[in-house]
DNA sequence: CAGTGGTCTAGACCACAAG
DNA sequence: TTGTGGTCTAGACCACTGG
């Protein structure tokens, strides 16, 4: 069966996707190396290799110099997150934002807190607690540490107008950082925040973030009851 | 000041992120073009495109022909979640993997199943519930309704030795699919289940796939208590 | 050692969108 | 209309790694 010919790197990996999906290239196997898919399909290997490497980073194949490139036993699919800032998030749903900071001050951290931040001991942070509501009521309630010593703009920074999490992301591009996701069950505390009953399952996010000069912040950010983080893989 | 000659696109990659983080370039700002990137770094404008590109994929650049390239505004910072097997995670994690098949049956599912999964009213599906174990414990608990007329060959499938989880990744490359997070508060049947507390925090994963034929399979996943997914961003 | 993917180049044309 | 990114090409060399 001839495909005639394929001269974009788009249409190049929806040929090897149709033909992987059909069955036709099975997992484990090798498929045939660039340059004779660039002959087969008429175009130049770089098109070839710009559609496989997409693939592979995608997970559904591996590939490597000398052996070739094989379709996956066990891709390992990626979901991709998109972690946009709260208020924008609020809105983008069609809802009403609304911010309110609960407290700000300068405190010692407890040991987890320090451990994360790399912080020395006895050393005060900023800790700043606020709620974002969503169509006035409470969406998710944001307990945050911040390093001074990495971002002393900090102190200028007016948190009755905008929330920590806005505020950082516009004013501290990071180099890195990581997150972690997990469900607690509502503790006084964030029934009182959040307004729900007691023992609700929540959804937490745990981030940090840093640059060369150390971690900036330290977050968690629990959610109100329902709420759902939603991707398409 | 001289950068010398960048000649391979990782090492332009990362001079263009210097500068964005020691604010030469600032959020909004707009960039040299490629054009004039690859004369400044002595290099081709494919090489200045590939680093770009890469920046532009993970939201930190915001491109546009004929307006040009700039710095994010509001980074809509991307998190890449990998979701492998879950034998695979028990066992990454260097910890012992069992599995355990609690029923299959043909049954017909529920409306909010029905509806996931676009199947007839009336039509029977087939339901699996297993578990699977880290080090003898409870990891997740595993409801899945699985579509027999998009993968006829179910029926011949083992779920007493390989979980439907293994089964339908290595037995069917899906094209598609969506992912739900959330939280929810242990009822009986978890608490049953999973050896947890009434009313612990879980974590819980809804996921359906689907190829061109419909859609294949709707799980969900929930978590022991204390489970954590993690992701450097 | 040799075969495969990974990358760079110089040049070309195309596609989109701002003015 | 025109400037910018997006892509393709043909050829070249490099880097890794299996045999």
């Amino acid at each position: 069966m001839t495909t005639g010919e394929l001269k974009n790197w788009q249409s190049v990996q929806d040929e090897v996707l149709r033909r992987i999906h059909a069955r036709q290239w099975k997992p484990g196997d090798f498929i045939p190396n660039e340059e004779e898919l660039s002959r087969e399909f008429g175009c130049a290997r770089a098109t070839v290799n710009r559609a496989l490497r997409g693939l592979a980073e995608s997970g559904l194949l591996e590939r490597k110099r000398k052996a070739g490139t094989r379709v996956a036993l066990s891709p390992v699919r990626k979901a991709i997150l998109d972690i946009p800032v709260i208020r924008r998030e609020i809105e983008g749903k069609g809802r009403a934002y609304r911010y309110l900071l609960l407290s700000r001050e300068e405190a010692v951290p407890p040991p987890d807190i320090r451990a994360r931040m790399q912080s020395e001991p006895g050393r005060k942070l900023l800790h700043v607690i606020s709620l974002h509501m969503a169509d006035g009521r409470p969406y998710v309630f944001e307990d945050r540490w911040i390093n001074p010593d990495t971002i002393p703009e900090i102190h200028e920074a007016d948190f009755e107008r905008q929330s920590p999490n806005e505020w950082l992301v516009m004013n501290t591009p990071f180099e890195g950082g990581d997150i972690t996701f997990s469900a607690i069950s509502a503790s006084a505390r964030e029934m009182t925040i959040l307004a729900c009953k007691a023992h609700e399952g929540l959804f937490v996010i745990d981030r940090s973030t840093w640059t060369g000069k150390g971690v900036i912040t330290s977050v968690r950010l629990t959610f109100a009851p329902g709420y759902q983080m939603h991707t398409d893989i």
